[in-house]
DNA sequence: ACCTGAACACCGTTCAAGT
DNA sequence: ACCTGAACACCGTTCAAGT
């Protein structure tokens, strides 16, 4: 690289607001593998130092926790608040999965992250208030909490690692006599973890809640 | 256990065979937070230098699929093979869950690794074969088996994040007004990533199953 | 106040050289 | 054949100094 005089114009460097670099992060997460999200090219993307970037969040965790802020404020509840309770776990679990399906690798950052981003407190909130509501007892609206929340964040992120791998590549080369299933099914396995699997699972969770509140 | 070769060169140049660099890997993972396990420190563990490693295995992605393996090794299927096949899944889902809390790591390192560790295949095999013995159509197999693999690593890996955290610390300090439910339920939050939550879940979706089964 | 370079303490992995 | 040091191309983060 050629030398270039040290002097730099103090002109129009750019300030950015907190809420640009944490775009420019879920973007950036978005594009690449997750781990190929540093950040060092989120400085790069902004065309600022690493080490600016502490000016505007305290640590990398923050930064990825303010990025799954930013995507999880898609998540909105439509529905009149007369709707069934079944229906509004639906939606939201419905949300949920369509906002992590369109951020896949943020679902993976969070999973390993122990995230407390608010946004997704939001979201458990509401769907604690729904089951309670509902009139599910307080240690079950928790177990039904954590069964819903976990399952839409795994089965998001199981997703996303299947994510451009081509679905004949979804399984590695097994031996046919050990695998007969797998083997014989090989052309289809890639369902098992597309959309309508989750919907699938879904509602078998639904319909286990529906029952369970219905005294078994 | 090393084998020992006790031969040839003085001092400490041990030579290990390839089960115990993954045994050691395995205790390694289990022993720290899941981001603190690294070539170099398991190099360290077992005195030789990191890049001694690449003898033993190609890269650390098959290291830790190489762990996975010997980790999945203790799943074991003991029911008679009438039992019902609600008893296989459960029998199945619960050996899952037990060695992924033994290694809570290791689930966080498996979902975001899009590992293809053999052992992972051999289980899917064993509850894909119980769902078409079962007498499920092949599609809704599939779907099953996503939904069964994806709510026991989802859950394993949400319950690992919260492992060594007091309970009482699951919940970041929020705003009352806007959080009412959490903010109530705050003392017994811990709930939701509970064993009991896991079994509650896996009876939603077994009962769920079930009545698919048996035509809606 | 904001941004910087240099530095620290790490990573995974390659490679040529040593025994 | 096995292990090594040196090196490469990275990490996240701190800190003193520059503007």
């Amino acid at each position: 690289m050629p030398a270039e005089p040290a002097r730099r114009r103090p002109g129009p460097s750019p300030r950015f607001t907190r809420e640009h670099v944490l775009q420019t992060a879920l973007e950036l997460i978005d594009a690449g593998a997750p781990e190929s999200f540093s950040m060092r090219r989120l400085a790069d993307a902004l065309g600022i130092t690493a080490m600016s970037l502490y000016g505007y969040i305290k640590n990398k965790d923050e930064l990825i926790e303010g990025a799954t802020l930013i995507a999880l404020a898609a998540v909105r509840d439509e529905l009149s608040p007369d709707a069934p309770w079944q229906e509004h776990l639906r939606a939201a679990m419905r949300e949920i999965h369509a906002v992590l399906r369109q951020h896949p690798n943020l679902a993976t950052l969070v999973i390993g992250n122990r995230s407390r981003a608010i946004g997704l407190f939001r979201i458990r909130e509401r769907i604690l208030q729904t089951l309670l509501d509902a009139g599910f007892e307080e240690t079950t609206a928790l177990h039904a909490l954590g069964v819903l929340s976990y399952y839409a964040l795994g089965f998001a992120t199981g997703q996303a690692a299947l994510a451009g791998i081509e679905p004949e590549d979804s399984l590695p080369e097994l031996p046919p006599e050990d695998f007969p299933r797998l083997t014989e099914l090989a052309r289809q396995y890639g369902e098992h973890a597309s959309d309508q699997a989750f919907e699938f699972g879904l509602e078998q969770l639904l319909g286990g809640l529906e029952r369970t509140r219905n005294g078994r």
